[in-house]
RNA sequence: GCGCUCGUAGCUCAACGGAUAGAGCACUUGACUACGGAUCAAGAGGUUGCAGGUUCGAGUCCUGCCGAGCGCGCCA
């Protein structure tokens, strides 16, 4: 097949894929046929899937059938007589066509061509994904937790889905935007500096604090007992709401003060976030402090466009789409009566700036579903300003709660929200039982290394595996585990082919595509053949569980290949085919391991 | 009251509108001194909450019910 094919076919982008998936090749083919059988149908969805019957079906019969008001199995016919063409089993990709039942096309593929699309991806440094998303500017608001607060979690979802997102759309070639979006800012500091000023003897600051005490851990006890003395004490109230004051009219020492118990919060964040191996930097970090200056003015052009209107004092957007109870309309809080502004205007100030400013093609929000209707009515404004066109998507990723054994939100005995550093030692405890099970020699040093490595990755491929939208369980028992869909056994997966590579030691085997091909060996590569169209998947859909669907097939595909296909004891050519099936899986796996934000180790 | 989300094997979860709804765990019966036991083979387990509709074809789309969770102005 000439380059220009592989590079452009019926409908797709040319930078959709660097190796042209074999599915779409086929895709190509069959559209042709449908062409020259029927050029009135030209351009029509070939409707190429993986089938369990043969290597891939072709449905465009049946889809096309009603149109041309003729039987599908006709059509079918003709169509496997337009394909006789391409049964070229020296050249195309296709080996034979036949038509079954009521008119489905079932395709087996050329050995060779399938042997060649191993050697392609092999030679690609990027295993032949391609950029379709190349261009895209993309903001991922994600994380977002509170300054002197723990991060507990309830941060746990929204960061490691954000994060991966972050990582697939940028491997796609999208202009990735992370934005941490840290509640910064609030009434509850006026009280926490004020109670910091009256004890100067405590110690809070990361630099004075005993080793695994962090400034957050210390702030946010600091925080409960001014909101105890708050409480209490009506002279510290008084005292506090006057700081609250004194912050918003950035008066010097309160503003430095603010700012320092911001910089030390975010050194606890960063530690959290190198443990859990999250891209998000200190950069990324524009707290709702930063749309502080724009509020009045996001307001007033609100005002000026007759889409915020007064209602009791308050300033609010009545929403057109959505009504509340009795069916009135639902608002946005513009702003309160006392003259204060609150996170709908942020969100309203935030959204201007990313579309305006940053100019973003696309918009994620990273948070939990309870948040919908929220978001729902942001966007709605923000369509209604013209801020947000046809141009540009802005979309609410929701997720689920994190619920207990007993299907309850998961919370600590006490009922408080569990802390997200206390979730992480629990799982790497857990893993780390489970690897010195194994006994494959590790020193203490490494065991402790590869529990890290494998109990966060339990977590977060825990939370990356079922569907985004519906809650899920946690339970470490079952996400530590070395069988089933956990980030366990793909860890180990991987291990084990690499412990087959280092024995082999050949790290360039050579791929010879007239070598016929074991039913195994066919599975294992349409499996790895299939990781670019995946990715696309996760773009589209913004859900990584199906990446993680993908990598637990393919190693399952791996397993089945490994049962059968001896690659050490081979001789070549067989053992070289072999070895680039296992180095491409190997490199499959930790690609998207890491894509998942899960390392890969070597050894566990 | 209105709205959003979810409902699939005993349990935890999959399934771009495609043929016989798939995995793992648990269960039953067998096999192998192991390229790292991530065992392997076979079996059992389902009216996809219920009822209609669209379609050549529905777990998937539409409508109505049932059940669960969540949300609906001055907290984010």
């Amino acid at each position: 097949m000439p380059a220009t094919a592989l590079l452009r076919h019926g409908g797709s982008a040319v930078n959709d894929h660097e190796v042209l998936p074999l599915l779409d090749q086929i895709g190509h083919v069959v559209s042709e046929a449908i062409t020259r059988a029927r050029p009135e149908l030209a351009g029509s969805d070939p409707v190429v899937r993986r089938s369990d019957r043969a290597d891939f079906q072709s449905n465009a019969a049946l889809a096309l059938a009603r149109r041309l008001r003729v039987q599908p199995a006709d059509l079918a016919a003709d169509l496997v007589a337009d394909l006789a063409p391409a049964l070229d089993p020296a050249r195309g990709p296709v080996a034979a066509v036949e038509r079954s039942g009521p008119g489905f096309l079932n395709i087996t593929l050329a050995e060779h061509a399938v042997w060649a699309q191993v050697a392609a991806r092999l030679a690609s440094p990027r295993l032949g994904v391609g950029t379709p998303e190349r261009g895209r500017r993309t903001v991922i608001d994600y994380s977002a937790p509170n300054i002197a607060k723990e991060m507990h979690v309830g941060h746990l979802r929204t960061t490691v889905i954000g994060d991966s997102l972050a990582r697939v759309l940028d491997l796609l070639g999208a202009e990735v935007v992370r934005q941490n979006h840290l509640g910064d800012w609030g009434t509850q500091f006026g009280m926490l500096i004020q109670y910091l000023d009256e004890h100067p003897e405590i110690s809070w600051r990361q630099a004075d604090l005993a080793g695994d005490v962090s400034a957050v851990s210390a702030l946010d006890q600091l925080y409960r007992s001014a909101r105890a003395a708050f409480d209490a004490d009506p002279a510290f109230a008084d005292r506090s709401r006057a700081r609250v004051v004194a912050l918003q009219s950035g008066e010097p020492a309160t503003l430095a003060r603010w700012a320092e118990i911001v910089a030390e919060s975010e050194k606890a964040f960063r530690a959290v976030y190198d443990r859990l191996g999250v891209l998000l930097t200190p950069e990324d970090s524009v707290g709702e402090s930063s749309y502080n200056p724009v509020l009045a003015a996001t307001a007033s052009e609100l005002v000026d466009a007759g889409i915020a209107v007064d209602s009791a004092g308050a300033l609010v957007i009545f929403s057109e789409e959505v009504t509340g109870p009795e069916g009135a309309p639902v608002p946005l809080m513009l702003r309160k009566r006392d003259g204060g502004y609150g996170y709908d205007t942020t969100d309203l100030a935030t959204i201007r700036h990313r579309l305006r400013d940053l100019k973003a093609h696309r918009l994620l929000y990273v948070t939990d579903a309870r948040q919908a209707l929220h978001f729902r009515l942001v966007f709605e404004a923000a369509r209604r300003a013209g801020w947000l066109t046809d141009d540009a998507e802005a979309t609410h990723v929701a997720y689920g709660t994190v619920l207990d054994r007993d299907g309850r939100p998961f919370r600590t005995r006490a009922g408080g929200a569990v802390r997200l550093t206390d979730l992480l030692d629990a799982a790497v405890a857990r893993a780390r039982a489970v690897v010195a099970d194994r006994d494959h020699g590790l020193s203490p040093a490494e065991l402790d290394q590869i529990a890290e490595r494998a109990g966060i990755g339990a977590v977060k491929y825990a939370d990356l595996s079922t569907s985004r939208v519906r809650d899920y369980v946690f339970d470490l028992d079952r996400m530590v585990s070395f069988t089933g869909n956990t980030g366990v056994y793909l860890q180990y997966a991987h291990t084990r082919i690499r412990s087959i590579l280092r024995r082999a030691g050949d790290s360039h085997p050579e791929v010879d595509p007239e070598l016929p091909m074991e039913r195994e060996e066919r599975a294992l590569a349409l499996a790895l053949d299939g990781f670019g169209a995946t990715l696309i998947e996760v773009s589209r859909t913004l859900e990584p569980h199906r990446l993680c669907g993908y990598l637990y097939d393919l190693a399952r595909a791996f397993t089945a290949f490994y049962e059968v296909c001896p690659v050490l004891g081979s001789a070549e050519p067989v053992r070289g085919n072999r070895l680039a099936l296992c180095q491409l899986t190997a490199r499959t796996l930790s690609r998207g391991l890491g894509l998942l934000g899960i390392a890969a180790p070597e050894r566990m």
